[in-house]
DNA sequence: GACGGAATCAAACAATTGTTTGAAACAGTC
DNA sequence: GACTGTTTCAAACAATTGTTTGATTCCGTC
């Protein structure tokens, strides 16, 4: 009692479709979410396939390799994240002030937002945890751009005495505060329930925004004094 | 020609002494190196035996599976890292500029000392990224101190006005700046390599000193402005 | 409706995993 | 020196892994 299994939309597993191009997407998609749940190491190839209403054989047919699969899933994943939230112009703001807040905003979003269930930043988290092959083009094409857009940033806040060393530990703790609401998400929560509420985007900011403002102008302020 | 295993400190393969308690010393040493390099999954029991100079079967008889092995080394490792690194007694602390540079040294300290090939901090990472039942137990022996105790240190700095939430925030943003070197060191290394080079500790505490308590002194300025 | 390449499948494959086994070596006791 | 319980060992075991295979099914083309 076979059914025909191509173009009829085959109410097989889970939503094959039936075109290879089809198969191709779902075992994409599959593999998306196993990955993110799993991790490279721990993620099956059969749970992938299963998933994807597909064969095992599927996988290498149309990928190669499951790291192949993986490299795959990570790029695309970045590369949508990066689109849906572009970094904001600088000069579109009418004062460093007003830019360094716009960036943090958009760190934070990239980091926190529940949207696509947060794949890029879990992946990332597994990458830093334990780094694979993936994370020099993971640095270069996530990372690197925001760090760079918050490097200018932070030199036209801490004013033209500011030196590269200090510049760059200033903004790695602004990256840091954005980090750490990702990366320390189960601890935070246990300390203070209330942080990822509506709007934890826009409250956890205004803070960050806050308090680092205060720091780089104290920041500023010793650099010339010392330099006079 | 086979010589003596017992006793006459065998020169076998490593040092495994000869008696069975040697022989349990070594699996445990052993099977904290490479838990700590590949993680509880990725770690091979043979790799343990190997560096231990013991058998494989050794591990299953003396700690009766992988895992108990594993449970045995964090209880172990865990309990040695707390009293290593006691925390510093606010109160012997001249000015609380003084207890927050102090405080954040001994942090960043337990997060990046390389001793015992830094296994709580890594395990911690592991555990945030995929909580098991052993992670509130660990929030409470190793993290709820620390932040207490900062928070105590930030009420001090604040100033009688900072209101709970305030306070809870600007600790964030303390503990966040010294976990993010432990976190996204390999994000670090790629974007500053001279960071972790001799010295990072002081290096780094002295920054986010300098850089927490301009924030701090320009947010109690501007909580005693409002309030005025 | 037969041909042929693309795609899928169940099954087998080779390698690796944690664990178990049964014999051998050991130390202590009588 | 034989007995006993402990410890160690090489080898085998059972399960799981990513990958490959060879047959089969599909679909457009003539």
């Amino acid at each position: 009692m076979k059914l025909p299994r191509r173009r009829p939309a085959s109410p097989k597993k889970t939503a094959v479709g039936g075109s290879p191009e089809a198969t191709r997407a779902a075992l994409l998609q599959a593999a998306t979410a196993v990955f993110v749940a799993s991790g490279y190491e721990q993620a099956r190839v059969r749970d992938i396939a299963e998933r994807a209403g597909a064969n095992v054989a599927a996988i290498n047919y149309h990928f190669g390799s499951k790291e192949a699969l993986y490299l795959e899933v990570l790029r695309r994943q970045a590369s949508e994240r990066i689109e849906r939230y572009p970094l904001p112009d600088p000069a579109q703001s009418a004062t460093p002030e007003a830019a360094l807040q716009a960036a943090l905003t958009m760190l934070l979003s990239r980091l926190l937002a529940d949207d696509q269930r947060g794949f890029v930043p879990k992946l990332l988290m597994r990458e830093l945890l334990a780094p694979s092959a993936a994370l020099p083009a993971m640095v270069q094409d996530v990372i690197a751009p925001q760090f760079r857009q918050l490097s200018a940033v932070v030199t036209a806040l801490l004013g033209p005495r500011a030196d590269a060393a200090t510049i760059q530990r200033c903004t790695f703790s602004l990256v840091s505060q954005c980090m750490f609401y990702l990366f320390a998400r189960p601890l935070v929560q246990t300390l203070a329930p209330q942080t990822y509420d509506d709007g934890a985007v826009a409250r956890l900011s205004a803070h960050i925004a806050q308090f680092s403002l205060g720091a780089l102008r104290a920041q500023r302020e010793l650099l010339e004094r010392a330099d006079a």
